[in-house]
DNA sequence: GTCTATAAGATGATAGAC
DNA sequence: GTCTATCATCTTATAGAC
């Protein structure tokens, strides 16, 4: 019956939002801390350094981004379906999660070697997904792209991208953001539907 | 017949390097001042803080990048020509300069206050511009597009992405980088040439 | 598991000699 | 204008009481 997040998971939430918005350099394990209603010697108890908790907020949002897109690549047989629904999910959740977002996006240089080498994998797996999604779309003669590897990271940049500028309360919801960008994404690859859409 | 950057010149450069390298508030003034070939105490000399340094990189980047887009926006008469120059030279300028560029668009937000509104009014004109090429586009009739803030901020974030994740050395030069994106950003506004291309 | 207190070292910036 | 030396403070992390 708890009534509120333990504080191993309060510690990891403050830390989240304190490295979105100062980054992990300008953070202070006080300023963790006072956010999460602890002492300073608190953070000590339930994680071993403040290198480990950028790890851990930026290992979960990793496998919660994988887990999104790759339900949407499999959410359908056709290819502009697939690439539509993997953008839109992957843009929405850049939006919605913009915090941990730019964790995962821009603070990654601050780990250690052997934590960024755990990160790179889980980054290449996302990567792999969008790719694969666009390959078949050209094999299916859906797609018309001369440059399978140069678009995806394309794609891939305006989604990351939404992490560093997504304001709460900014002109556009979320919903509107993942709508514009998964058509910005048929455009290009050069989606020729077989029906008309 | 001076044969090397002045002191002064020598520190912004090594600041940009080191803040593009690991983020402003990672960077020491003693890793300044070492890349530098000088002592700590010589910083100060020459400017009067490390956020000086910063603020003096993050502006004159803004600048350049805002005097080649103009250009580029201002090189011909034609829509396409124009979104095609313009995104072909600003992406080319993240890539050349992703020293520069990953300081100017991500370490905005270790500014003074006063600073920061010097930067953000930049920011505005470069997006203004191209805004404008693209309301132009579709204005004439060139461009197919039904959210221009929302395509304008979708190729800016195309563009701007580049400082992220742009490596020396990498499998593409900064020309085909260039080349990728500008044809991109014509397919995501839309472009249906009067004339075959 | 939480606290207060503090160790050990790093950091931005300055003083003053040359 | 450059240096060595240093100040005052902040930082990560630990020690030990409760």
């Amino acid at each position: 019956m708890a009534d509120g997040p333990d504080a191993r998971a309060r510690l990891t939430a403050a830390a989240g939002r304190s490295f979105a918005e100062r980054g992990f350099s300008a953070t202070t394990t006080r300023d963790i801390a006072a956010r999460a209603g602890m002492s300073p010697a608190a953070v000590y108890v339930h994680h071993s350094s403040k290198e480990e908790l950028l790890f851990l907020i930026s290992r979960d949002g990793h496998d919660a981004a994988l887990r999104v897109v790759t339900a949407a690549a499999a959410s359908s047989e056709d290819p502009g379906q697939q690439l539509w629904a993997t953008v839109r999910e992957f843009a929405l959740w850049h939006a919605v999660h913009h915090s941990v977002a730019r964790v995962v996006q821009y603070e990654g240089c601050a780990l250690s070697r052997e934590h960024r080498a755990l990160i790179a994998s889980r980054r290449r797996a996302i990567e792999q997904v969008l790719r694969d999604v666009i390959e078949f779309g050209v094999q299916r003669g859906d797609f018309h792209c001369d440059d399978v590897p140069g678009t995806t990271m394309a794609i891939l940049s305006l989604v990351v991208d939404v992490a560093r500028w997504y304001r709460d309360g900014g002109p556009r919801t979320p919903d509107q953001i993942a709508d514009l960008y998964a058509e910005l994404a048929l455009r290009m690859v050069g989606h020729q539907p077989r029906t008309t859409r």
